[in-house]
DNA sequence: GGAAAAATACCCCAATCGTGGTATGGTAAT
DNA sequence: ATTACCATACCACGATTGGGGTATTTTTCC
């Protein structure tokens, strides 16, 4: 569009989407203000951010709510990512809760920053951003943090001895418990009672309850 | 230890664990020089931490080296944790690897830096880990980012049709093709049939296959 | 409107599994 | 020395599963 105006030629394109017109203004000024970067392309809604992008604009950043009328900002995440992978997307938004944390991560934003972010920091983070870093408040690193310390949690045991872990483990994997007999030089007997004490264990009655809740509770 | 020569009664105490002597000692001048920080207590080694810790020491922040003799950092966290909960643990480290960071992570680390920091970032970081955040450089966050967008990921679906889905799902909760047939109204002999065919698309040859296939790869 | 894909249904049979038992030798702790 | 637990082994039988077919009816799509 209009780079004419432009001092420099490698202004860094800034691209909005909030449907939030006064909010959304006040970034594109503050973007526009700063001297490394521009912002001529600010949305109210994911569609329309959607026909620009159609249209060969290429942002190396987007800005992205997540409250947003039509497209989720969520939703949109997956749009922006096949029009223009190149784009690093941060998600600004007032939400903070893990569904919509988690979300974001996942569909592969590189940021998520809250809008009680000063206009300083919203500058400092796409600059990191840029940097080939990904950014998050605090509160929001710690929340990311805890969730990833779920993932790889408590693993009861269940009381089961270390040969009956041995023998879920190769049933996990996919062994019959005939081969298993032959891998371990074991009766297939044995196998049947270690199975009936797992199950027992498991407090479930068949082989796919046991890989199941095995796979489940991470006690492979 | 010797804190009558605080001008301020209410210093934050830094405990430092980090072998390389020099870096050590730099780190602590770096943290008593700070207005609002106390660095007493800097060791070698977990054990010797550890040590301090069960004479009473709790330290609001600890600064942790992740290759140390003996005992490792990682390990180390674990053993904090019980001994002085409330601390807060922040690993320092010249260790970018998706594995340090990971286990550091789960084991209940509330920052992961890399050694390259400036003192004035250190510095800072501490205040906001102070301040109930969590902290990691860009590039660690990115990091981390990456590891959590693939635990939530490309989700393959084979090519499963929606009914194959619909009995995937209900396999690998445990009810039997037997059940199944009567909660869907089915025949048994359809539920054979699709279940062929989950088993060609998948590549497996029993339902453990499957149910240990399905849950692994996130196609449930 | 016709082709392709999906869902449905049936048959058969060998192989595997689940579960009810019982039993013995070894090891570890009390 | 006695108790408890573990790993091992065996038997038997009914239920379930895995593959090898074939075939009809919807749905979906061009």
């Amino acid at each position: 569009m209009s780079d004419k105006l432009s001092p420099l030629a490698e202004l860094i394109n800034i691209m909005i989407v909030e449907d939030d017109r006064l909010y959304r203004e006040s970034i594109q000024e503050l973007i526009n203000d700063s001297p490394l970067f521009v912002g001529n392309h600010a949305y109210g809604s994911v569609e329309k951010a959607i026909d620009s992008l159609k249209k060969g604009f290429v942002p190396e950043v987007i800005l992205l709510d997540i409250d947003l009328p039509g497209i989720s900002g969520i939703e949109g995440i997956q749009h922006f990512k096949k029009l223009t992978p190149s784009s690093r997307i941060i998600i600004l938004t007032v939400f903070d809760d893990d569904d919509n944390i988690f979300n974001a991560i996942c569909h592969g934003a590189v940021g998520y920053l809250l809008k009680s972010s000063s206009s300083e920091e919203i500058c400092n983070y796409i600059e990191l951003v840029l940097k080939g870093g990904a950014v998050m408040t605090p509160q929001i690193a710690s929340k990311v943090l805890t969730m990833f310390t779920q993932f790889s949690e408590p693993t009861r045991t269940y009381g089961l001895t270390e040969r009956e872990k041995e023998l879920l483990k190769l049933l996990v994997n996919g062994m019959s418990k005939k081969h298993i007999a032959g891998h371990l030089n074991i009766s297939l007997h044995t196998i049947n009672t270690h199975l009936k004490n797992i199950y027992a264990k498991l407090q479930v009655h068949s082989q796919i309850d046991m890989v199941s809740k095995a796979l489940r509770e991470r006690l492979i």
